[in-house]
DNA sequence: AGCACGCCGACT
DNA sequence: GTCGGCGTGCTC
């Protein structure tokens, strides 16, 4: 028996199985999908088989170590799948798989995270031998209690009697086994059970669940508040009673445990899937979900690749969020796996936003996607009255704040409300320049401006995260005229506290990087424990305090200035997602909006509310500027820790592509604000196209030309979210 | 990736 | 003379 290997070392030139014979001894354990070790260049290494050869007749090669699984960890849909992720992103076929699985399961010699058991007494005799025993009062509890549940956890019974329990295991009257036991368990047994919908998410569930021609894709666009999660249980419950399995996705940020709640309060068997869980905590959820006992799946980016039977649905909330596509490789998108899974099952793909990618509504309306809409807030609740405040006017006098918006937060603190303020942070945030020469302080490995922390009273460098003392004078001019610009939520704290006399908390990348940090906040916030909540983005997504009556954006124009050509349509989503936090309960709500570009489309049109004259003013710039969704772009980075071979290269390698994609638009190279990153140089090359049916083709080529190079690495982005 | 092999300079 | 620097090639 000989089998094929995929190891897991990720490098394109051995990207490709390898043959092993298998021993006598190993063959009965033999599955494809299952890992094994086995000897590969004087190492030990891991991987996954992924054919079984019956020829017994090839002499010279290794043997098998060791087998690693039981079950099988990749089956024939995911198997399938990684071959999909490698062809579309042109990633070595590891990785792909690698990129599927939990940390446990990933093919990784060295990990081990290991199965939790516990122990479990069960009876040891019969049930009628008992009489036979002499037997006290406890000894008689505990027997009850095992024979009423057939196996009881050990600790249950302890609590009762610790020598009992021990005097009845002695006499082999009960006996202890292990059982595995999962570390993470979500369910509520507190159910809900009124679910009323409004006529128009009923229309939305009808045409979901009434529809057979499958698989069928969905852009639900629903404005805040219109109930959208509503509508997903709901079609949930349905795919529940045909006996059919739904993943939701969710933007990292917002799977909070309130929103995790909503689901646990209506269903039963739900996994949870997200960064913040621990590997082992991963690990179970993972292996419930493998084993058939999970219906529902909520999860972060990774949780498409949950390993569910039977899919009814697949849905993917606030899909403009730019967290569904992988960063770093494989650069997959969560959006586009779900399809292809839909695909495999059948099944119906649902995104839903309140401000859809430009790419998707286009989609939707040449009819690749279906159009579902919620036009109106749950109750008719009028979407919150939205103010703009032009801060040319307020800085000099007032500094962060505008007087508008220090007056109206005092209003809502004296009527005992909640309030939200966004600190816009994409961007620049605190940094340190000098007022006579304009230096700025940057890093010395990455050529990034540096940002001022004063907790440590450090400024760090948010790539590579170099560290440096404070400067006191400019290290240009030798003054002594260094100071710290731009707006810290920090910062903003500390005059918030001069400005109004209210309990604040700070939401943002320093207060919650601790396990569970997140959580507590939000949940403090929910029991009315702050008046206040700043932060940054992550306030923006999901969150529902129905207290909230008053949204303040303190810097509306941070994400605009940004060089990036989504920005206007970022600030658009951002501004309307922070906006649909106001007035979710009886209350109404208002939102402010301080900034300096009154007049910007994105700003002007977030205030009204206006979707689609937003899609219509920035589709005419992108058609102008030859941008997404009219062309689709794919970014080729060139690195090397050499900058003359980064630029030699590049311009050979643009130029390659500019003979041979004669239907493109090849830019480049170029150099962006990551120029230099852990001094690695970086050229960008950016590829525009409608058609160009040899793209793949080219681009193998050149990953091939260049896979024995270790001077120079290049890096693809299909559909960048930046350039 | 990471190990062996090989070919050069620096040092006991 | 040998130790160890890293460039190159290969992995069933």
């Amino acid at each position: 028996m000989i089998v094929n290997v995929l190891v897991e070392l990720s490098n394109k030139n051995i990207d490709r199985t390898f043959s092993y014979y298998v021993p006598e001894c190993l063959r009965e354990k033999i599955k494809i999908g299952i890992r094994v070790k086995v000897p590969f260049n004087n190492q030990t290494l891991e991987g996954f088989i992924l054919e079984v050869l019956s020829n017994n007749d090839i002499k010279e090669l290794k043997e098998i170590i060791d087998v690693v699984d039981e079950d099988i960890i990749l089956n024939e849909e995911l198997l399938e799948l990684g071959k999909y992720i490698k062809d579309k992103t042109i990633c070595t076929l590891i990785s792909a798989y690698q990129a599927m699985l939990p940390k446990a399961l990933k093919a990784q010699n060295r990990t081990l995270i290991n199965k939790r058991f516990d122990k479990y007494i069960e009876l040891n005799v019969s049930e009628y031998s008992l009489s036979n025993y002499r037997l006290n009062e406890p000894q008689k509890e505990i027997l009850e209690i095992v024979i009423a549940n057939n196996i009881v956890r050990k600790n249950e019974l302890t609590a009762i009697s610790t020598s009992s329990v021990k005097t009845l295991l002695n006499k082999k009257v009960l006996r202890e086994v292990e059982r595995e036991t999962y570390r993470l368990n979500v369910n509520s047994l507190e159910k809900d059970n009124i679910h009323i919908l409004t006529d128009d998410q009923q229309k939305i569930v009808d045409t979901v669940i009434k529809n057979e021609e499958l698989p069928k894709n969905y852009l639900l666009h629903g404005v805040t508040g219109s109930g959208k999660t509503e509508v997903y249980m709901e079609i949930i419950e349905h795919m529940r009673s045909l006996g059919k399995t739904s993943i939701v996705l969710v933007p990292e940020i917002s799977l909070t445990p309130q929103m995790v709640l909503r689901f646990t309060r209506r269903f039963d068997n739900i996994a949870i899937l997200h960064s913040r869980l621990s590997e082992g905590e991963k690990y179970d959820e993972y292996r419930r979900i493998a084993k058939g006992e999970v219906d529902i799946v909520i999860g972060a980016r990774s949780a498409i690749f949950a390993p569910l039977s039977s899919i009814g649905v697949i849905i993917i909330d606030e899909e403009h969020s730019n967290t569904y596509k992988q960063e770093n490789n494989p650069k997959y998108d969560a959006v586009d796996i779900a399809i292809k899974r839909s695909e495999y099952h059948k099944c119906s793909v649902i995104l839903g936003s309140a401000t859809p990618t430009l790419e998707s509504y286009t989609k939707a309306i040449v009819k690749r996607y279906d159009l579902l809409e919620l036009k109106n807030r749950v109750n008719n609740k009028l979407l919150p009255n939205v103010q703009i405040i032009d801060m040319h006017k307020e800085i000099k006098k007032n500094g962060y704040f505008s007087s508008d918006l220090i007056k109206a937060i005092n209003e809502k603190l004296e009527k005992k409300e909640q309030i939200i303020l966004l600190l816009n942070r994409r961007g620049h945030s605190s940094f340190v320049t000098c007022s006579n020469c304009g230096y700025v302080a940057k890093c010395p490995n990455c050529d990034i401006t540096l940002t001022y922390h004063k907790t440590s009273d450090m400024c760090r460098c948010h790539y590579c995260g170099y560290a440096t003392k404070r400067l006191i004078s400019c290290p240009e001019c030798h003054e002594d005229s260094i100071k710290n610009l731009g707006v810290g939520t920090e910062k903003i704290e500390e005059e918030l506290h001069k400005l109004v006399a209210a309990k604040i908390v700070r939401m943002d990348f320093d207060t919650t990087n601790t396990k569970g940090a997140h959580e507590k906040i939000i949940t403090d916030f929910m029991e009315h424990k702050y008046d206040i909540l700043l932060g940054t983005q992550m306030i923006a997504k999901g969150l529902d305090f129905p207290n909230v009556t008053l949204v303040g954006v303190i810097n509306a124009d941070t994400s605009l200035i940004i060089p990036n050509f989504r920005s206007s349509e970022y600030t658009f989503q951002l501004l309307s997602q922070v906006a649909g936090r106001s007035g979710r309960g009886d209350k109404e709500g208002i939102v402010i909006i301080q900034t300096f570009n009154k007049e910007h489309y994105a700003i002007e049109l977030a205030r009204t509310h206006d979707y689609i004259n937003f899609y219509k003013k920035e589709m005419s710039i992108r058609k102008e500027l030859g941008y997404p969704p009219y062309y689709y772009i794919v970014s080729i980075k060139v690195m090397s820790s050499d900058y003359d071979i980064a630029r030699n290269e590049s311009n050979k390698i643009s130029n390659i592509l500019k003979r041979e994609l004669i239907n493109s638009k090849v830019l480049g190279p170029s150099i962006g604000s990551t120029f230099k990153v852990n001094n690695i140089y970086r050229f960008g090359i950016v590829i525009k196209y409608k058609k160009e049916d040899r793209l793949y083709g080219v681009l193998n080529n050149l990953i091939e030309a260049y896979k024995s190079n270790n001077k120079v690495k290049i890096d693809i982005d299909f559909n960048p979210n930046n350039i």
